[in-house]
DNA sequence: TAGATTGTTAATCGATTAACAATC
DNA sequence: TAGATTGTTAATCGATTAACAATC
């Protein structure tokens, strides 16, 4: 139960708080300062605090944060303990290593399900899950109830996909596309990943140093 | 030659707009306005005048913007007409995702070389590069001179493989691992990828839309 | 108790938005 | 010329930082 409405910029910040808990939990700290935090992370105590104090009291006055609780009440706050069901579309290069790369569980999901045109894959598996022909997916949906997907298909076929996805009950989509989804219109909510863009201010950043 | 420190809120958005761009030129529009930019990215008309005024005046009072004379000078602010040499380490799915589904070109760079550890998939190709053995790395720079690399290697061998990359020329890393590199203390330029990250806040989306 | 460090309020800083004169 | 829209300054808003009383 969150008390405000709480800004993007802490939103973002929260999974790094929780790696970096988690890595400290693993190194055996039981107990950390926002001073000492802030200063792994390159952060300053005081944004720590505050952003901490958005969700709760979660210190101690002159002992700091213990380490695990902490992290517990932020992945808490994450939805980390809810395992939301989501199926992969596309099970092309990236979806492939989407699907084995990432660890699932450990941020909040549980992948039940990838999907694909090409006959040529269907019946492959990933990890432990089959390609499944997409024209099974109404199907699919009926029983295994999944309200969120990653979308690696071609932008050619985003459209189209998302409508019928909709329709199907989707409600969350982490999007690797190069078409933006945008969250406001529908009751959509949208993470729109452009790696593109990522490099890009890299690139960036290289020329720019050349005065 | 910018006029002085840009923020890192306009870098972010540079490559979005120069997308935008793109996509309006590929449906034939010879000018847009800011007020019509805006509606289209969902941003303000006065934040697109603002962010594009930190580099020079690329429009015309009456008239609006010409779309491909404004994407090209933003091109050439992000240095996308110098392609810098950039190399994968590490051919895992990930990797080999990047290596095959990303079109470097356009976002300021050309892959020269992709290297790995693993002997049984040393000499595969993807695209047209092999996979070739790390060992060979030192002499490979030598020649080509690489200055920038992706890094899709096991977080266990981050430490060891920057170094030695470092020593090697390397001076930017697109970072895919889970140790985060930080750019100020060595002439670094880093740009760390956390893709979990960005499941992880869907995840809070989802979770806290039940209030 | 004295020392440390939080939770929280106040001050500062930076980014976004609004307004408008310049000008095409 | 009149209308439109930029470039740019001023006002507002929000996020970060500093300060400090509360308290463990």
């Amino acid at each position: 139960m969150s008390k405000n409405a709480i800004s993007n910029s802490v939103i973002r910040r929260l999974p790094r708080y929780y790696r970096f808990l988690g890595e400290l939990e693993k190194n055996g700290y039981d107990k950390i300062s926002s001073r000492e935090l802030a200063e792994k992370m390159s952060l300053t105590a005081s944004q720590i605090r505050q952003d901490f104090n958005c969700f709760g009291e979660f210190g101690q006055q002159g002992y700091g944060y213990n380490v695990s609780e902490l992290r517990r009440q932020i992945g808490i706050i994450l939805g980390l303990d809810s395992k939301t069901p989501m199926i992969l579309i596309g099970a092309g290069n990236l979806g492939t290593a989407l699907a084995s790369h990432l660890d699932f569980g450990s941020v909040g999901f549980r992948l039940v399900g990838i999907f694909d045109t090409n006959k040529e894959i269907i019946g492959k598996k990933i990890g432990d899950i089959a390609i499944t022909d997409i024209e099974r997916l109404p199907d699919f949906c009926k029983t295994a109830k999944p309200v969120s997907a990653i979308l690696c298909v071609p932008d050619t076929a985003v459209e189209k996909t998302v409508e019928s996805l909709v329709n199907l009950g989707i409600r969350a989509f982490w999007n690797f596309t190069h078409c933006e989804l945008h969250s406001d219109s529908e009751d959509i909510i949208a993470e729109n990943v452009h790696l593109g863009d990522s490099l890009t201010t890299l690139s960036y950043r290289i020329n720019s140093e050349k005065h």
